[in-house]
RNA sequence: GCCGGGAUGGCGGAAUCGGUAGACGCGCUGGACUCAAAAUCCAGUUUGGGUAACCAAGUGAGGGUUCGAGUCCCUCUCCCGGCACCA
């Protein structure tokens, strides 16, 4: 054995061992209980960074902690390889998103394999692929069939210099990245999926998954937002006639409605809008400015009257009928009725419109509604100022209305959700083709299913000015599979999360001809995910409503994808901008800005390394690509190994905790393991440790297992239950420290020493696989670190004779005291109020109460 | 703006069910080894007072419940994630 750690002959030589026995092969066994460990598939945007390093080392710990548990492991990865920054790179460089992208995952993987991860390459998919995406496709068509899709118009981010489609993200403060100019919104015709139709599923099903952080699970009730509330018409004549629909949980505050307001797109704003130039103008303004809902929620609060009223349907009363900009089109009616009395947002627009505010709900505030706006002003209470409701509480009231309402065929009650369709539909090239083709005469008609898949071509490079495909006449021109006839295709591609949606039913089994075989029924669902806190809502909704059609389409048994769920915090770092004349913006990464700092350590001044000049500051964020503030772990590989890399990203904090990053603390994790090693080389040179009787051991050695065993136990529950690997590590760190104190070289201490090595290599091999195999060939020879699996707790090793207690008085710490563990309880606390250090603080004082509990503390409570 | 989290020494963090605040590691200080340095090892390291024993204060801010609060409740501040076209 060599007596020094050196970390790349170490990994080198514990890989090769892994490939020769083809260790993380992953082969259906009916007879073992399978373990599918599944972190989230990376997006190739280049090189790893910590985020990818923390996310992948937190899998590869359970996977193979597992393995040693004797449980089937399947751990895959892919690349999740179509989105927005192959694009972005085409439009920086020139070079296609195909190219872009191969390469990086070529160099992804390479880095991958470099951390050691017991990945099956074997089932190794990217989502760029025909073989992946035609399925994306064909379920596509699918849901078409069953109505799950369909097609209608959605709003979107139009940039008028570029003319073109921008992402939310490339909106910065309402102006385009590139262009600068004003974003406009703009509608388009769009493919939605119908997940609203599965809401109620997505929301009751959530109660089922009891592994999911209960966190997440909130964030995805309030996202579904289901509400009950009722459905109100307020009849009109403008525009041939009608009622005008609007959806409330306040039906009690019916008779407080003081108008009545709708969205800037609404049909009927825009028919007011023909005759009312000044309207005209307003509902233009509306269109400034990006889609978002932080920005529509923060934006401020605006309307204008249209001079067309609606007819309150109970009182019969004229309500005049506003344009808002609150009010949002895709959601629920695209018109609120207004109770400024009880409701903030309508407070503030009547206040500032001069719009009547009437008290209908007796609060705790009283029966007015006086400025300022005080949130009791929205409680429930009982009805006042309503004629016949007066005296009704909640429940009651909104029973009444919305009685009265049906009778006159004017209201119903009704539930609703805040989720809306998921528009699928991108103006993008670097995605998965939409399988429509356009006809003159026949219309939207679905590829056929023989035709599939809808082959993107790889060879276009986007410019920046719209999407590629719609030029490319090879691709959008084709004939129509009903009629024969000239037709063109459609240009779109999906959104990138339908890729994300089902990829873990494609690992189970990558070559299938179907979408899925019966290898997926082995291996689903996911038995432990793994990943970012931010994709808690959208692309784990989206999973959840994938696998539930897929079921409805009878692909699958599951009915949900994820049986339990780790989400690891963000691992964040400073991020460094300037802006453009033009209003664009620039990313600068750390290692290109100078930071000066005053006498006090403030930050006087940020310049670019490049030109001197200054850059802004933007906070701390997470690691990303586009915001240039990822930092790639190569160089810490390259410096101290990959075990200390992934040592280290374990110990720096407990997984679900967002992570500041700093590589103050990568030498300690490199010392430990050197450590480690020297400890196990010099036990290992004085010969075989031969096995002793563990019931007639000295007091220090028998304290020593005790530790030992103690350690395993807290290690085993951290893995298995807590998913601190932090205190994991802490622990095991702790035994090594004890370890290191005893001298004794007897066969016992020999023996119990051995013991210690074997449980310690044995419990820290998820976490530093290399060096642990490595190590076990010395420690252990002739039985392979798998086949000795994960190490169990004695028992008999666990009992203490003593124990320590604490005495406090009054609650503050005086004392401790060694007991016997039998002592009767009379006795403990005779002996704490006898102790020195108590006495002192009890001397003169009348004892009240003696708070006694058992093997913690004694409290004496005195004055 | 709305939804979900977080805040503990100089730093990362620990304290798992309301019971010893600061485990483990980094950094720093002192010492050993060395011609010297690196590496390694040993000791110390929340703050204030004290040679020390010890005492007091202390977990973002302010209030509360309790024999006892980092942990529970209320109000607030700041930071992070998400907000449907970043992934």
């Amino acid at each position: 054995m060599q007596p020094h750690y050196s970390p790349a002959q170490v990994e080198a030589d514990a890989r090769q061992e892994w490939e020769a026995t083809r260790a993380d092969l992953a082969v259906e066994d009916p007879a073992k209980p399978k373990y599918y460990c599944l972190s989230m598939f990376p997006y190739p945007s280049g090189k790893l960074h910590m985020g990818h390093v923390r996310n992948y080392t937190l899998g590869d710990v359970l996977a193979r902690f597992h393995r040693q548990q004797g449980y089937n492991v399947l751990q895959p990865m892919g690349w999740d390889a179509f989105g927005l920054p192959a694009e972005n790179a085409a439009l920086a460089n020139g070079v296609a998103p195909a190219a872009w992208t191969y390469q990086n995952i070529d160099y992804m993987r390479g880095q991958l394999k470099s951390l050691g991860f017991a990945i099956d390459w074997g089932r190794e998919i990217a989502t760029c692929r025909p073989a992946y995406y035609r399925w994306n496709q064909w379920l596509f068509l699918r849901m078409l069939e069953k109505g799950i899709a369909y097609q209608k118009t959605g709003v979107v981010n139009w940039d008028p210099v570029d003319q073109t489609v921008l992402a939310n993200e490339q909106v910065i403060d309402g102006r385009g990245w590139r262009t600068g100019a004003p974003v406009e919104k703009r509608e388009i015709p769009m493919y939605y999926l119908n997940i609203t139709g599965y809401a109620e599923e997505l929301l009751s099903d959530l109660d089922q998954l009891s592994e999911w952080p209960e966190q997440v699970k909130t964030m995805q009730r309030n996202w579904i937002g289901k509400s009950l509330g009722v459905r109100v018409g307020f009849p009109h004549h403008h525009a041939g006639g009608g009622t005008l629909w609007v959806f409330t949980t306040r039906a009690d505050t019916l008779m407080g409605a003081s108008y009545v307001a709708v969205a800037p797109e609404h049909p009927l704003a825009l028919f007011a809008a023909r005759s009312n130039l000044e309207l005209a103008r307003f509902i233009e303004e509306c269109r400034r400015g990006g889609v978002t809902e932080a920005e529509l929620a923060t934006q401020e609060k605006r309307g204008r009257d249209t001079g067309l009223s609606v007819t309150h349907p109970l009182t019969g009363e004229p309500l005049p009928l506003w344009v808002a900009n609150y009010v949002l089109m895709g959601y629920g009616e695209g018109a609120v009725m207004a109770v400024p009395a009880h409701d903030e947002r309508d407070f503030a627009f009547a206040r500032r419109y001069g719009l009547p505010i009437r008290p209908v709900i007796r609060t705790s505030a009283g029966d007015a509604t006086p400025e300022p706006w005080s949130d009791a002003y929205a409680e429930h209470g009982v009805l006042i100022n309503s004629g016949r409701y007066d005296g009704l509480g909640f429940d009651d009231a909104v029973e009444a209305i919305a009685a009265d309402l049906a009778a006159k065929g004017l209201g119903e009650k009704k539930v609703t959700y805040r989720l809306r369709d998921w528009g699928i539909s991108r103006q993008r090239y670097w995605g998965t083709p939409i399988p429509i083709v356009h006809c003159e005469r026949c219309g939207a008609v679905p590829v056929p299913d023989e035709h599939l898949p809808v082959v993107l071509p790889e060879d276009l490079v986007p410019d920046g000015a719209g999407n590629p495909l719609a030029r490319s006449p090879d691709f959008a021109q084709t004939q129509c599979p009903r009629c024969g006839g000239l037709a063109r295709r459609e240009t779109d591609t999906m959104d990138t999360f339908v890729d994300s949606s089902w990829y873990f039913f494609r690992y189970a089994c990558p070559d299938a001809p179907a979408m899925v075989d019966a290898r997926a029924d082995y291996w689903m669902p996911v038995d432990q995910y793994i990943g970012g806190i931010e994709h808690a809502i959208l692309h784990l909704l989206y999973s959840r409503f994938w696998t539930k059609v897929m079921r409805d389409l009878g692909l699958t048994r599951q009915t949900e994808p994820f049986r339990a769920l780790l989400t690891q915090g963000m691992v964040l770092n400073h991020i460094f901008f300037r802006k453009g004349a033009a209003g664009g913006i620039t990313y600068y990464a750390p290692e290109e800005v100078e930071v000066t700092r005053d006498a006090q350590g403030r930050v006087a001044s940020i310049r670019s390394a490049a030109d001197g000049q200054p850059v802004e500051y933007g906070g701390i964020g997470t690691m990303s690509k586009s915001k240039k503030n990822g930092v790639d772990p190569q160089s810490l590989i390259e410096e101290y190994g990959a075990d200390t890399a992934r040592l280290f990203m374990m110990f720096a904090a407990p997984p679900e905790q967002s992570l500041e990053w700093s590589d103050a603390g990568v030498e300690g994790a490199f010392r430990f393991l050197r450590r480690l090693w020297r400890a196990v080389y010099e036990h290992v040179e004085e010969g075989e440790a031969a096995p002793c009787d563990t019931a007639a051991l000295s007091a220090e050695l028998k304290a020593l297992r005790l530790c030992t065993h103690q350690t395993i136990q807290k290690v085993t529950d951290d893995f298995a239950r807590r998913h601190t690997f932090n205190t994991a590590i802490a622990a095991i760190m702790e035994l090594m420290n004890r370890l290191g104190r005893l001298e004794e070289r007897t066969p016992p201490a020999r023996a119990v020493r051995q013991e210690a090595l074997e449980a310690v290599c044995l419990m820290l091999f998820p976490i530093v696989p290399h060096i642990c195999t490595v190590l076990w060939r010395s420690l252990s020879p002739g039985e392979p670190l798998a086949a000795r699996g994960w190490p169990a707790v004695d028992a008999a090793a666990l009992v203490e004779d003593e124990i320590e207690l604490v005495v406090q008085v009054n609650g503050k710490l005086r004392g401790s005291l060694r007991v016997s563990a039998q002592a009767e309880r009379a006795a403990v606390e005779a002996l704490a109020l006898a102790h020195p250090g108590v006495q002192k603080f009890t001397a003169g004082l009348a004892v009240r109460k003696v708070v006694h509990v058992p093997g913690r503390l004694v409290n004496i409570v005195v004055g």
